[in-house]
DNA sequence: CAATTTTCATTTGTCAGACAATTAAAAGTC
DNA sequence: GACTTTTAATTGTCTGACAAATGAAAATTG
């Protein structure tokens, strides 16, 4: 692991790539520990603060954590779907913030993504996730709830649809797409008459799910999707004429 | 912006969520300074060491940039597509190569994943998309090419597929899906029978596209898939009789 | 006055050294 | 042997200092 003293970047930023490419290029194994801060210190040839900031920029992207204490010290992290998962999010829900994506293009994504979950869901779903679909659904129908409330009981279905595919990169690439799209949907307000419409079509999901039929849950995949996206659109619209 | 003596976590963990859930939540637009280092440690009565290791942090997820100099500082970053795409492809092959996923897994996610993008593409690609697509097949059957070198143009050929479904989040999400791949993928050794195969295969995809036949993409892309994981099984089943 | 150069203040980057907090192993004690 | 104390190693935090970069202001020059 060298550094270059001519690189514009600092010196923190480049012993962090240095062992981010090590870590990644599987020459350090999941649990192996690094050298001591002293002792990169002197490797590297620079001061221990330094190293400090490089370790912390490892640790903000969960590829090591640390541990104070005599056997202590910084360790090459499994990482596990759980942190992939906030992390994607994040960066999902900064990209459509501040890309100011348009709402059919995230829409569109969204669902074309979760297609590709249906078929596979259809025939690999557990009991599990169909009781979770179904419970969602009736949350979804019950009187007074908020407009946020709402959206999270959808995030959580189609949680549930994309599990069933019992896939787990699926499931990873998918969190994102899906819960970053949550802020937008907040921005509709769901009449009672859309909830009824969006209820129902949940249904149609879940029992083609339940039925094992991939078509019948691509079939009413597509016509959430067009009813979502007609839906923003005459919120936005309505809202383009009152302001 | 307050922050917990209490917690377990260390300080500069805590202030490294303060300041980017600011960010996440929009209360810091893109391109806002942050109170310089000095004023920072004296607003969160911590050392300025503690602040740096936050900020580096944060600078590890592209959430702030820092410029030296008298009007410098760190300025919430504007998070941009090629920015995410890196981050994802690093956290999509550690998880991938860290959790043992199997090829077949993998592999079922990344085609389907791409059959979602592939009517899009159809119908909406480029010139330019096509013109890509045809270059990577040409350059694929190229005698000599190493197994590295024609699985690099593989992804840069799926890329292009893709990419010309004309939604950035789309491929966003699929960049890490798709590179991650690679290095499963240079495992396996394609004799020039099985390449003549994918070529073809390849060749028919972007007939398929050129032709705007969703279908017809579609269909292709299931056969490649299956060829893959076919052609994965027989390699890894000799090397395991080999060794 | 206009253009150029110099100075200066601000801010991040890096270093050195110190001490506190934590932790497990080693040593000591009953 | 079981329990307690000590110790060494390691990360976490603080302080103070200086270097490097950089734009703004001031001084200089034609």
């Amino acid at each position: 692991m060298k550094i270059d003293p001519t690189s514009s970047k600092d010196l923190s930023a480049q012993i962090a790539a240095a062992i981010r490419d090590a870590i990644v290029s599987g020459a350090m194994p999941v649990d192996e520990r690094l050298p001591s801060e002293a002792e990169l210190a002197e490797q590297f040839d620079v001061s221990r603060s330094t190293v400090r900031e490089a370790l912390k920029r490892l640790a903000a992207q969960s590829l090591i954590r640390t541990q104070r204490g005599a056997t202590g010290g910084a360790f090459v992290n499994r990482l596990r779907y759980a942190d992939a998962y906030s992390q994607q999010i994040t960066t999902s829900t900064l990209l459509l913030s501040m890309n100011a994506v348009s709402f059919e293009t995230a829409c569109e994504a969204r669902y074309a993504l979760e297609r590709a979950c249906a078929p596979l869901s259809a025939s690999r779903r557990t009991p599990d996730h169909l009781a979770t679909m179904r419970v969602e659904i009736h949350r979804q129908g019950q009187p007074g709830l908020t407009d946020e409330a709402f959206c999270a009981s959808d995030v959580a279905f189609h949680r549930a649809l994309v599990d069933g595919a019992g896939n787990p990169v699926l499931s990873y690439q998918l969190a994102g797409a899906v819960e970053a799209m949550q802020p937008l949907m907040n921005m509709i307000t769901f009449t009672a008459r859309s909830r009824e419409r969006i209820i129902a079509l949940h249904g149609g999901i879940a029992d083609a799910i339940e039925a094992q039929d991939g078509g019948a849950a691509d079939a009413a995949l597509v016509e959430l999707a067009e009813y979502t996206v007609e839906l923003a659109r005459s919120v936005f619209e309505a809202r383009a004429v009152k302001g």
